[in-house]
DNA sequence: TGAAAAATACCGTGTTTACGGGATTTTATT
DNA sequence: AATAAAATCCCGTAAACACGGTATTTTTCA
């Protein structure tokens, strides 16, 4: 029989644990070994390197949730960490996987996702719950690729541009002189229609121009 | 009872398509509606709008699939898109992503995820199979967040800048004179460790530090 | 209440930008 | 061979930037 996967719960609300808890309860091939109010009692304890699986709330007391992601991750690299979090902003769900969360479930809808994302993690995956990945899905989607056209040195210009080195320096690496770039340049603003170089840059990150 | 999820496949490899329809039909509460070979058959075909999932691959012949999803969604806005691929390529990933799939799974181990895939996006969610998720979360990560603190003021200034405005424009905007900006300026620079305007739009966009 | 941090403001100088204009040479493209 | 597109270069000017310094007021917090 395969062993089955361990699963610790970091949470301060206790009838939110509690329904957690019945709901692994449900899931035959999961167990909860252990169960934490704060990140601090969590990292203290030594059951952290056999689990499998911890599942974290954002608003704890002492270390935030996603503050502890990387201390969690330092005892155990393989530990695969879903939120479980009220919080929806783009920003908490951005920087959880920044930190190297592998799901983001909202308290709201997790019980209809956690046995899917807990199957899901243990092979690998990611998962979230809806509204979360609509964020993912509207961070990749933001900007309609541009349809400009730039010339090929123009694209090196810009290239060079967004590094935020200056005209003359960007003449110098590309051997020509700094009436050239500064020709290149006036062109490129006008083909995005932007008036300054950060403008420029912006625009060359956010659509994918080179 | 509740109604089954219609599935469309897309894919012109027909043992992998038979391997697929097989792996459906196993799933009790799927059911694979139509079939076809190519983006364009299926787009001519009228069996979109009834369709709940698009299971789709990216080398076709004629239209590729990226570039088929556009073109799916604007037939049925509602349909939920799964890439099924043999290509792992980032760039695959992200475009794909871009174009609005809601999933992207591996044609290597497509089959353990697929009923997970279908009923995680059927959910509202998405879901990518091991190694997609792996660079999803490496796309986010890549940027260590930075541990410089700027006070609110110069948070405010700086987001200002990295619009592309002038120093000028941002004393306006703030209702501050130019030489506060100026002054605000020089110290996110110095603790940004840069030396230009472009430099510290790249940090803020890039750390997420606002 | 007292010290530290933050926000405010000004000056001066040399550098860089933005942008108008015009012009020549090189490289496709048909 | 002719035309268009791209790449090269220069001039001039007003505005903006980078950066050094100094200094006052306001806020915060121990």
């Amino acid at each position: 029989m395969e062993k089955k996967v361990q699963i610790i719960l970091v949470e301060d609300d206790m009838s939110f644990a509690d329904n957690v808890k019945s709901c692994i309860k449900e899931i035959p091939e999961s167990s909860l070994c252990q169960q934490y109010i704060s990140c601090e009692d969590a990292l203290n304890s030594n059951s952290l390197s056999d689990a499998d699986i911890l599942l974290l709330d954002i608003n704890l007391p002492g270390i935030d949730g996603l503050e502890g992601i990387p201390r969690f991750l330092q005892i155990n690299p393989e530990l695969n960490i879903i939120i479980i979090s009220i919080l929806n902003h783009d920003s908490k769900l951005f920087k959880a996987l920044q930190m190297g969360a592998k799901g983001y479930l909202l308290k709201t809808d997790c019980f209809m996702h956690l046995k899917t994302a807990i199957q899901e993690v243990m092979l690998g995956g990611m998962l979230f719950s809806p509204q979360m990945a609509a964020k993912v899905l509207k961070y990749f989607k933001r900007k309609p690729l541009l349809k400009v056209k730039l010339t090929k040195r123009e694209k090196e210009v810009l290239k060079l541009l967004k590094t935020g080195i200056s005209k003359k320096e960007i003449a110098t690496k590309l051997q020509i002189s700094y009436g050239t770039v500064d020709s290149h340049v006036k062109n490129i603003y006008k083909k995005l229609h932007v008036k300054s170089n950060v403008q420029a840059a912006k625009v060359a990150m956010e659509s994918g121009i080179i």
